[in-house]
DNA sequence: TGAAATGTTGGGGCG
DNA sequence: ACGCCCCAACATTTC
């Protein structure tokens, strides 16, 4: 309900209907994920309650739905956020073309972004390729991100009896919600539950949390997995439950002084590579599907099941790797600095196409974001705009030695090898047996031999890209 | 927001 | 005192 322009325009202007449509059909390839379903369910209901029971759920074609509820009610106007995938775009050009034709006036508002991706462009009026310049240079010097608007002071929303009598009941509410069919069939949802508290305040109670420990230390902090110093935000954001202006200018006067500056700077620029994404996916709309370096479309790319299978099961044999899976799987969310390694691992060492890692964060993550998980893939692959050199192969070992020193997030996922003593929980198969026989470990039975060698892959790896003919493009 | 190979430097042991 | 070797620590280069 905070900072939402759409909503402050609808409710100044009288009455309002809030509506939300779960658009499956136009979406098409890019249909929610399970985990992003039972988010939006929890989400929706949130917002719900916000609204007294009267938010308004649709399910279907918003080119045909939306039109004709505006007809139905006699809409004055038609109001939302915009949305960038590129489907929306252009379904909501298209919606607000037919709109507009039936005599509904339609407009449309920024409620997610810092900067409208085709707001911030080098001088000669062409996207940035590279974050750096595209942040410090053409963010920074843009506009300041806008204040945040308040929740509208008077909200006037159509009530329940007048909905009833155009025969709109049970499409409102918790019913309505429920109609959509958004939480699993089977319970997979129990860690996701355990995990993660959803709606608007949640996340503000997240942010105030974040900002009272976590930001502190955040610019080293945020690398180690099993400390508490990232936001999770990103969920939160994704649906709509808080906004960048209002995260960026909370952490802005949360009054960070005396060294703090740098982990301030560095949160910022994380809200920067976000505002990347969108404008990577808004300026190249096939970014999900195809690499902007386009020499990676001739990669050779390895077809092998039983390792992908391993790789999203988390039984890789690579504790780090298998770790970070095992969260995604349990929590819906993986640790910024695992979700590098996994990836790193997926595309490099098992030489897998970065599109199955991609469909598998997709359905998987509760934040699963089309601009940043396209864009982050093509980063981790070597294959996007600024992204990391493909030689950049990532040691899952050397990275859980570093990064995981005491082996805290691996036993808290990997309950097998808890016993394990520090020195041999990085890489089991390194173990001496009386290790790993006092320590209660198998590779045979209860953790797997790693699916590949890390060093041989790695060549594999740098093999293959050898022999992809320079780009003329990057 | 790499890792490994290769190169350089400098201290200490030793003849 | 000196040269030589070894090797750790650090720096640079390469993939």
């Amino acid at each position: 309900m905070g900072d939402n322009p759409a909503l402050v325009e609808a409710a100044q202007a009288g009455s309002v209907i809030p509506v939300y449509i779960l658009d499956d059909v136009n979406a098409a390839e890019w249909a929610m994920g399970g985990a992003s379903r039972w988010w939006l369910h929890h989400s929706l209901s949130a917002l719900n309650q916000s609204l007294q029971g009267r938010l308004l759920l649709l399910k279907g074609d918003a080119l045909t739905l939306l039109p004709a509820l505006a007809r139905q009610v006699n809409a004055s106007q038609v109001v939302w956020n915009r949305c960038y995938e590129p489907w929306r775009v252009q379904r909501d050009k298209q919606l607000k073309e037919i709109l507009q034709q039936q005599g509904t006036p339609a407009r449309s508002f920024n409620g997610s972004l810092l900067w409208e991706p085709w707001q911030v462009l080098k001088e000669d009026q062409t996207p940035y390729k590279v974050f750096t310049p595209y942040f410090r240079r053409g963010c920074i010097k843009a506009a300041a991100p806008a204040l945040p608007l308040p929740v509208p002071s008077r909200l006037d929303c159509m009530d329940i009896e007048a909905m009833s009598a155009m025969n709109l009941l049970p499409l409102t509410g918790e019913a309505g919600i429920n109609a959509l069919d958004l939480l699993p069939h089977i319970a997979w949802d129990g860690g996701l539950q355990q995990r993660w508290q959803i709606g608007e305040q949640a996340a503000k109670q997240r942010l105030a949390r974040f900002l009272d420990n976590g930001i502190r230390g955040y610019k080293e902090g945020r690398n180690f997995p099993a400390r508490e110093n990232v936001s999770g935000l990103s969920p939160h954001l994704h649906f709509g439950e808080i906004s960048p202006r209002q995260i960026w200018h909370e952490a802005l006067s949360a009054g960070l002084s005396g060294g703090f500056e740098n982990d301030l700077d560095c949160f910022q620029s994380e809200l920067g590579w976000r505002e990347f994404s969108y404008a990577l996916l808004y300026h190249n709309p096939s970014l999900p599907r195809r690499a902007i370096q386009s020499r990676f479309e001739h990669f050779p790319w390895l077809k092998r099941p039983p390792a992908l299978r391993a790789w999203q099961g988390g039984e890789t044999g690579i504790p780090l790797v298998d770790a970070g899976m095992r969260e995604l799987w349990q929590t819906g969310y993986m640790h910024n600095r695992v979700r590098m390694v996994v990836g790193s691992f997926l595309v490099k060492n098992l030489l897998t196409h970065w599109h199955d890692g991609e469909d598998w964060f997709w359905d998987c993550l509760v934040d699963a974001d089309l601009a940043s998980n396209s864009a982050s893939w093509q980063w981790i692959a070597g294959c996007g705009a600024d992204a990391a050199p493909y030689f950049r192969v990532f040691n899952a070992v050397t990275q859980s030695e570093k990064f995981d020193e005491e082996g805290e997030y691996l036993r808290r996922y990997l309950p097998e090898l808890a016993k394990l003593p520090n020195k041999y929980i990085h890489a089991p198969f390194l173990a001496p047996d009386h290790v790993l026989r006092a320590a209660g470990v198998s590779l045979d039975s209860n953790y797997p031999r790693p699916v590949v060698d890390l060093k041989l892959s790695r060549e594999q790896a740098l093999a293959a890209f050898k022999s992809l003919t320079p780009g003329l493009d990057s």
